[in-house]
DNA sequence: CACCCCTTGACATTTCCCTGACATTCCGAG
DNA sequence: CTCGGAATGTCAGGGAAATGTCAAGGGGTG
């Protein structure tokens, strides 16, 4: 079962975190000050962090910085209350995955602990493979070639190529893709997803401009075909 | 019809959503104070609870948890101030399944309504897929085929028809359609879903001029038969 | 510093949507 | 049954929106 560490001092907040989580059937740990929330990622090695940024003892970046210094690459979300604007930056900076500023709503922290979970541990419900006519490509190694030649793709391209064949046939839409490949709060646009997509159809494609497996659907997104 | 408790004790907040509410076509009931907030969320039993959190009598944190305390499952959208980032605010958790803060903006709170019942009322969903005579259509793929030919439908046929399917054997109004398809607020005329049909007739139908499938009823609207 | 990747903006191109005009059909009144 | 008005069918053009394409710039990294 996943687990979860929610680090709070707000007996509030944190109890209805832990109700949720729970209802989503994750097995929560709990922590109300620094020192005991880092000691419980090293100790107990949860599969996601909730962290509150404003903690006693020792701040949420403390720990967090800590944790990654550590090598520790457990996924972060960060808790921000509205006032610590600049503070968010700086958590995403020192390791923290994502962040939601509070008071914030339930599905969407709900989502994002889903979407943070998704992204980490992918093996799950992402392909490892993927065979496209002449081209292979090994989501593993991150090694992609075409009739024996290597393409060198992107982090991104991996990214968004991994999670099209994830669905291939079916339609994903332009946010959905920045939500699984940059993360629930990338403050991008959706035409960046349409330039990765030209580039992808520039390498794997055999004619770019007549794509037979990244398909535009237009009005709604793109799909992959196998 | 789905019915709306709004409560709220400013007359002038209240109209506003009254009059949007209604605008939607929800059915909407209001309650200015907290007791009575509870009273109508027990013996209405409304769809979705519109909940303001500072009230007289008792405030809205107070109805949300006794509520949920007896097993009363209505989706709440709870409604704050910007200065009431409390501890209470931030303890909404505690059964609220959304908020958002005033001021806010209309379509959004709007946005989250429709979001909410989506979620609480999966009922009358969409179907992912029809069959109509030698007419095939995934509407998760956006593909769609006749007699294995490749048909190419457009994002708002595609819309028309899963709608119409969703409602297979009913007369479905062009306001409804166009409330569904196009959204709440399109500024578009009725005589624009005729359009829609009429090109869906000539791509789906065998004799567009003598459809067996998409059937008009005059003075009401269209119909899909299987 | 040089390189790579990401992102964005401008511009070109494609696709689709809406409207308006006219033709046709439907339905109720007489 | 016939007629007239209203509702619906049909069609094509303007224009908006979505997407393709390309190049330039910024930020990070070695």
């Amino acid at each position: 079962m996943t687990r979860v560490l929610v680090v709070e001092d707000d007996p509030a907040i944190m109890l209805g975190l832990v109700d949720n989580l729970e209802a989503e059937s994750y097995e929560v740990l709990t922590a109300t000050d620094g020192l005991a929330a880092y000691r419980a990622i090293v100790d107990e090695k949860p599969d996601l962090v909730i962290l509150d940024l404003m903690l006693p003892k020792q701040s949420g970046y403390e720990v967090c910085r800590k944790a990654r210094a550590e090598r520790i690459t457990t996924p972060i979300l960060m808790l921000t209350a509205r006032g610590e604007e600049g503070d968010r930056v700086l958590g995403l900076d020192l390791g923290a995955d994502d962040y939601v500023t509070k008071p914030f709503s339930m599905p969407e922290l709900l989502a994002r602990v889903r979407a943070l979970l998704r992204r980490a541990y992918p093996a799950n419900d992402l392909p490892t493979e993927l065979r496209l006519g002449d081209v292979v490509v090994d989501f593993e190694r991150y090694v992609a070639s075409k009739r024996g030649r290597t393409l060198d793709l992107t982090p991104k391209e991996f990214g968004v190529l991994r999670f099209l064949a994830a669905r291939a046939g079916a339609v994903v839409r332009r946010d959905e893709l920045l939500d699984e490949v940059w993360g629930y709060n990338a403050e991008v646009t959706t035409r960046t997803v349409d330039t990765h997509v030209a580039t992808l159809r520039a390498k794997i494609e055999t004619k770019a401009s007549e794509p037979r497996h990244l398909i535009t659907v237009h009005g709604v997104g793109y799909k992959l075909v196998l």
